[in-house]
This record gives structure tokens, C-alpha cells and sequence, in this order.
DNA sequence: GCCTTTCCATACGCACACGTATGGAAGTTA
DNA sequence: TAACTTCCATACGTGTGCGTATGGAAAGGC
């Protein structure tokens, strides 16, 4: 009758309540009734609603992981290939949740660890893409932070813009870091 | 013997709270029991939780418009002041709880309203210091855009770094965005 | 000194959400 | 088919937080 639940199927749901509205939208109770069973499926997968959160802060660093910074598509010119993930950060949304993310986990330290692994991967992605573009240690660093940064800005202007604008933007921008 | 309340004892309360760990912490009890009052005051000053967060809001805009915007002791030469806003916006943590403020209102279209016009505020007066540095109209939009992204992605990043370092980096932005 | 206004305490009803206890349905194995 | 495992429903206790009703203390006006 009613289909059965698998851990994923309510981590997907925690995922899905989480970029609606925050940390404080994803309840037992809540997710169960979207899922069409009660809680006493979650409370079988899960032991307390902290070890599910979690789980779904793992769930969503592998999710965000493998999203751009494990494609295997892209250009192999080493500028062009810089274009290319410039342009999935915005139209990929890649991390449309990082606020709900961030404001919930920043004043907690084990979760905020999760985070920072998170960050500091983006950043060697990117960092190791303006190395290939053939700048400096240095000179590649500066320019992955500046990318990274704008990347997560580009997630929290409320200020509505088409897609293509902000595909411009991203563009000019990259323009200006890979300048000279 | 106890201390009467005022409207903005309650909204400095709340921002506490918020910076603290989002706007599930600011709770009408828990605030209550900071200012060693009961409830009753809150209700006396306020309709309910939802009109008080809508105060909150206009509240923070206010305070984060004139914590760096209205700051009057910038340098008259204009490439050192860009570098002078910069250092600030880093150091002042000029706007820590900005993960906290968009995760709240990315969905609440009323409260996103205000947000948009911050950004816009923010965007307008960092690009009015490039046009004053000599730019183009389109060159000082972009640097804007760019250093506005980084200015909010740099709260976001939960990778630990000295201020220094932070300071060094956010330069090492505004010389890569004065160049040319 | 009395009255009114301002501000807060206390007590209550209510809704929501967590976690547990227990039973039962559906599938699996022997 | 009987026993066992897997997964979920139901019911309950508890805590927390919102909002209201009401009384009372403190301060100023008359």
C-alpha cells in the first residue's frame, strides 16, 4: 500500500525541506507526513533527529561534491575549462542552500568541520584550475579565493537577476581573473 | 528591582540571539529569560513574534547601513578608500549574521523585499567608490559586484584564518580589481 | 493622597514536535 | 505453515513555545 522508506528517501525529503527554509523546516514529523508514513518509519532508519542531521550534512557534501566538482565534462583547454565551471556555479545553483547550510552550522563545531572540508575542497578544485591555467601558486590562490568567494555571494543577493545576467557577471568576472 | 524594558533592549536581544545561531533562537521566552523578564514585557512592547521579527529585520538594515556606509573617517583619496572599506568590512565582521538573515528570509517574499534593498544600498556604495576611483560605469559595476560577492562570501567560509590573513586577502582582491 | 498610565508577573490553554512502547502487516526463511 | 525479520502505525508522555487574561507594582499627574 504504502511504499516502503529507505534511509535516502528521507534524507532526499531533509534535503528538499532544508533549501525551502532552513535547518528549522527539516521535523520528523514533518518529513513523515511528506512521505506519506508516520515517524515510526523514521525512528526504525534513524536513531534521534541528531544523528539524522548528520547523516544529512554528509549526505548533502557528497551530493554537492560530486555535482560540479566531479564532472567529467568539461573542455580540456585549461581557460576554457575555468569558463565552464564558472558557469555551472550559477546555473547549476550549486549551493542555492549554502546559507541554511552555514547559518546552521556555524557556532557548531563538530558540523562546522563538515564545512570547512567542504570549503577547502571547493577551493582546491578551483585553485587547481588556475594552476593548470598557468599562474603562480600564489598568483592561482588569490584568484581561486576571489572565485569561491564570489561563487558564494552570487547565493545569498536577494536582488532578482535573470540567469543570463548573472551569467554575464560570472563571466566578466572570470575575465578579470584570468586576465594577464 | 527589575530593570523596565524598552523596545530596542528586546531588538538587541534578538540580534544576539540571531547572530548566535539563527532565527530559531530567537525565541520570545528564551529572549525573556536574557533580560531577566517575563513574557509579559515582550507583549506589552510588541503584537506578536511575527511583527517583532519584522522590526528585527529593519532593525538589523539600520544597524548594518550605518556600521560601515555612514562611517565618516574614510580617506579622501579615492583608491585608499576602497582599500579602507574593504578593511573594515572584513574587520568589523560586517555582517556575520548575513548566512543567518538570508537563510530566514530567502523564501519570505515581504522580508526578501528588505534584504534586496540592503544588497542594493551595499551594491550602489561600493560601486560609487570605484566610479570615484575612475572607472567606467560598466568597470565599476563589475568590480562592485565582485567585491560585494567576496565581502559576503567571506562570511560564509568556516575554514579558519587569522584576521591578518583575511586582511591580506581581501587586499590582495581590491589591488587585483584597481588594476588598469 | 488618589487616580491613571506604564510596564511587567503569573497562570492558563493550546499546538507542535520529540522520543518511546507496543502491536501488527508484509515479506523471508526454514 | 510456522517462525522470524523487516518495516511501519498507533498511542502516549513530555517539553517547549506562542498567545491571552488578569492582577499588581511603580511612577507621574492632579
Amino acid at each position: 500500500m504504502v511504499d516502503r522508506q529507505s534511509k535516502k528517501s528521507w534524507l532526499d525529503a531533509a534535503l528538499k525541506a532544508l533549501a525551502s527554509g532552513g535547518i528549522d523546516r527539516v521535523r520528523v514529523e514533518s518529513l513523515a507526513k511528506n512521505l506519506g508514513v508516520t515517524k515510526g518509519s523514521f525512528y526504525w532508519h534513524f536513531k534521534d533527529r541528531e544523528q539524522f542531521l548528520d547523516e544529512l550534512l554528509n549526505f548533502w557534501a557528497e551530493q554537492s561534491t560530486q555535482t560540479v566538482i566531479a564532472n567529467p565534462n568539461y573542455p580540456t583547454d585549461s581557460k576554457a575549462r575555468v569558463r565552464a565551471v564558472a558557469d555551472d556555479i550559477v546555473r547549476l545553483d550549486l549551493g542555492k542552500m549554502d546559507p541554511h547550510i552555514r547559518s546552521w552550522t556555524q557556532y557548531d563545531k563538530r558540523r562546522a568541520k563538515v564545512v570547512a572540508k567542504m570549503d577547502k575542497m571547493r577551493f582546491e578544485f578551483l585553485r587547481d584550475l588556475f594552476v593548470a591555467a598557468g599562474f603562480s601558486t600564489s598568483g592561482a590562490d588569490i584568484r581561486a579565493q576571489s572565485l569561491y568567494r564570489y561563487a558564494l555571494g552570487e547565493q545569498f543577493i536577494l536582488v532578482k537577476e535573470s540567469m543570463s545576467r548573472r551569467l554575464q557577471r560570472i563571466q566578466a568576472q572570470v575575465d578579470l581573473l584570468l586576465q594577464e
